[in-house]
DNA sequence: TCTATTTGACCCAA
DNA sequence: TTGGGTCAAATAGA
């Protein structure tokens, strides 16, 4: 486990700056892209900046000694990465624990820890036509457990969890909050990854499409084109073609060449209402299928590429139809 | 009756 | 101390 940890750190600050140097690269696309909003390139910034300091909190404190735990000394966002540093060692017990560890009994190592869990981004924009009923659907079943004002933000985050969160021990979580800059724009934040075979039972029944997001790090691109959309009518009608963004942001695990450097910089999904259909039950079945993978090679693991290596594996092995190119998003 | 959503309160991390 | 994340009771809808 120490070891783990030492590596973790190391894993970490290699992310944290290959992370700072992807958002760099996002924030010079946006700044060649006129119709990208203030807000978006506002928020790179600031990320970038958090990721730098945090990586020099990591060097400068850094004794690895510091067994375990990554605590960040400036404390900002200290969150974020780490699969799944068991609660024990992470330490802050007290009544949190005591309660929780008794209710989440199913997600003992991910328990309510808010850091421990992966995150990572998504950026939808709905550009046309798809339906959005509640929270974006992504194929698995979400069951919105609260929902609040964010600081700042003009509109409130939505916590969604896992359906068979009690059922089959699914730690997944997400959040979804709409860009006040671009209503468009949804950002939604993953957290922890399916563990339940719902897609697999879904997936019967003429269900959705695809899937929350591997973790990976990749870009955050708006595209310009589809900037006019008005809100009101894609909220309302979303006809075809949604485009996603994910961001490995958080997903302090996921080494970030992981989609590769050149390429890693585009991950621009759209999908069309075609998309959905297509293709959408075999990726899902495989998100979950992948989603274990991962939990089992993230929890491991230290090597970038086991973790790179599931989906392209999953890919073939788990599902043909996984692809992250038609995953449609919305379901109606 | 069952399931999902809403919402106020609580707790934790920063 | 504050903001974010989660819980759980109340409520609504199927």
């Amino acid at each position: 486990m120490e070891n783990c940890n030492t590596h973790g750190e190391k894993m970490s600050l290699i992310n944290e700056l290959a992370q700072g140097r992807e958002l760099a690269r996002q924030l010079q696309i946006h700044l060649n892209v006129p119709s990208s909003s203030h807000g978006t390139r506002e928020s790179l910034v600031q990320k970038i900046i958090v990721s730098y300091e945090k990586a020099l909190s990591m060097l400068n404190s850094s004794s690895p000694a510091s067994g375990g735990e990554q605590q960040l000394p400036t404390g900002h966002a200290a969150i974020r990465m780490i699969e799944s540093p068991p609660p024990s060692l992470n330490g802050s017990p007290r009544s949190e624990d005591s309660d929780r560890e008794f209710k989440d009994q199913d997600n003992k190592d991910s328990s309510r820890k808010r850091k421990t869990l992966p995150r990572w981004t998504q950026q939808i924009r709905i550009t046309s036509g798809i339906g959005l009923e509640g929270p974006l659907d992504d194929g698995f079943s979400w069951r919105k457990y609260g929902q609040k004002d964010i600081l700042g933000a003009k509109y409130p985050r939505g916590y969604y969890r896992c359906t068979h969160r009690n059922a089959q021990c699914c730690s997944a979580t997400k959040q979804v909050q709409r860009s006040d800059e671009d209503p468009t724009v949804f950002e939604i934040t993953y957290r922890g990854r399916h563990t339940c075979t719902q897609a697999s039972t879904s997936i019967t029944s003429a269900p959705p499409p695809p899937p929350p997001p591997p973790p990976q790090n990749s870009m955050d691109i708006v595209d310009p084109q589809q900037n006019e959309q008005q809100p009101q009518d894609l909220l309302l009608a979303i006809p075809q073609g949604l485009t996603v963004v994910t961001e490995g942001l958080d997903a302090g695990d996921f080494s970030p060449p992981f989609m590769g450097p050149a390429t890693s910089g585009t991950q621009y999904f759209s999908a069309s209402e075609q998309g959905f259909g297509g293709g959408s039950q075999g990726f899902q079945g495989a998100e979950c299928e992948i989603a274990e993978i991962l939990s089992s090679s993230t929890s491991a693991a230290n090597s970038p590429a086991a973790l790179g290596f599931p989906f392209g594996q999953a890919d073939q092995n788990l599902c043909p139809n996984f692809s992250f190119d038609g995953p449609g998003f919305f379901s109606s």
